[in-house]
DNA sequence: TTCACTTCTTAACCCAAGTCAAGGAGTTTG
DNA sequence: CAAACTCCTTGACTTGGGTTAAGAAGTGAA
């Protein structure tokens, strides 16, 4: 397992426990054989990186699949010239630019650290290789795509069927942690609205709490 | 090849050669084996569909994939009693239900064919059985959900980023043999607005053609 | 302390989409 | 033929987001 590239907690010892926890976890899961397991052993690094890093900027080629431990990572395009916001992926997401690993293109979005991430790197020529060692595991991510194609479907037309208002609560109920990390303005910018409008949807909320357009 | 519920083309002999070219065409691709060509043949229908019939209904658990060799489908659910049109496919489209086929659940959207179709079918089971006869060919498949799921996340941004009318104009471009298979109220619903909202739009272009919002 | 900077809020005004209602053009049906 | 129906358009009004501008609250720096 690699460990290059840790940023150490400040004024610990050497060894990063919370890393190595991680790792422990990946190569003691008893969903894989032991070959696969020493596979992942040999050729998943987990790295600690800093808020503000960039994973990939628009214009790059995308090179490996991320895993999130810990931390929370934006994703946004820009729009004549204004950032808009696409996703925040937290614990446990998957970032996996999914589809453009042979026909390499150069990539539309950029994907920032918005706080202390703990990430797993897997590099697309590795995972290449998995499939060559382990057909199995090809078909186990061909199943995991799908799934997670659909997930995204299912956001996309919920997103498209509600009012940013709408959105606004749906989040704040099942994401509030973000409002924790995450400026208001880059909120807005993923729930469809400009930052006055959605400090407007949220005077509206507070003067109505819960209250649904409601006839007097 | 099967080729059971054909819909013959009035008045025509029982032979439907149109079907039978596609059936030809697909025994005949030099990107195959012989073997898989073989396999095709076997587990693949051809079907021509009336207009009005529903590959799928909400509620209904699919059970293919289907690809579409002539004609148009609509894809659609409904949001408080309104049926809102998230997709048209046309010649060349697959409709593969990604992400439903192991774990399944009832769908919430619906297959609609707007006229007479020509399609193909293919079980889910078959597309299984099929992945273990020929490995290779889930690779592939892997692939081919990868850059569909790629081209989806293309669309949905360039969606969110454009207005209803830049989302018309765009369409009329690409599409335009949607405008004289589609009445314009599923169009409105695809673009995202109200069919009078559409009309305005329309009156709109009319009035300033091809002008963008210009300063006078 | 003051100044600069970031983030969020508020107000005034404009514009486009929603809503409701009416009507026209083209079908199909009796 | 008229009646019914579908599809599209138009008008008046409401609503909510965009835009611009201003300012409040918090932070950090000189």
């Amino acid at each position: 397992m690699k460990l290059d590239n840790i940023v150490k907690p400040s004024g610990k010892a050497d060894l990063d426990f919370e890393v190595l926890e991680i790792m422990n976890s990946l190569v003691s899961s008893n969903e894989n054989t032991q070959e696969e397991k020493d596979f992942f052993a040999e050729n998943i690094a987990i790295k600690r990186v800093k808020k503000g890093v960039f994973l990939l900027k628009e214009g790059q080629f995308l090179k490996s699949s991320y895993h999130l431990y810990k931390g929370c990572i934006r994703e946004f395009y820009l729009k004549d010239g204004e950032e808009k916001t696409v996703a925040f992926y937290t614990v446990g997401d998957s970032l996996s630019g999914d589809g453009n690993k042979l026909n390499q293109v150069p990539s539309d979005v950029s994907w920032e650290c918005i706080c202390e991430c703990i990430i797993s790197v897997f590099p697309f020529e590795v995972e290449k290789e998995m499939f060559q060692l382990f057909p199995r595991l090809e078909s186990l991510c061909r199943m995991g795509i799908e799934k997670r194609y659909s997930n995204y479907k299912n956001a996309v037309n919920n997103y498209l069927s509600s009012s940013p208002g709408e959105r606004y609560e749906h989040l704040i109920k099942t994401k509030p942690e973000l409002f924790q990390l995450v400026p208001l303005y880059h909120i807005a910018s993923y729930l469809g609205v400009k930052p006055e409008s959605l400090s407007r949807i949220r005077g509206r909320l507070r003067s109505s709490p819960s209250a649904k357009p409601s006839i007097e």
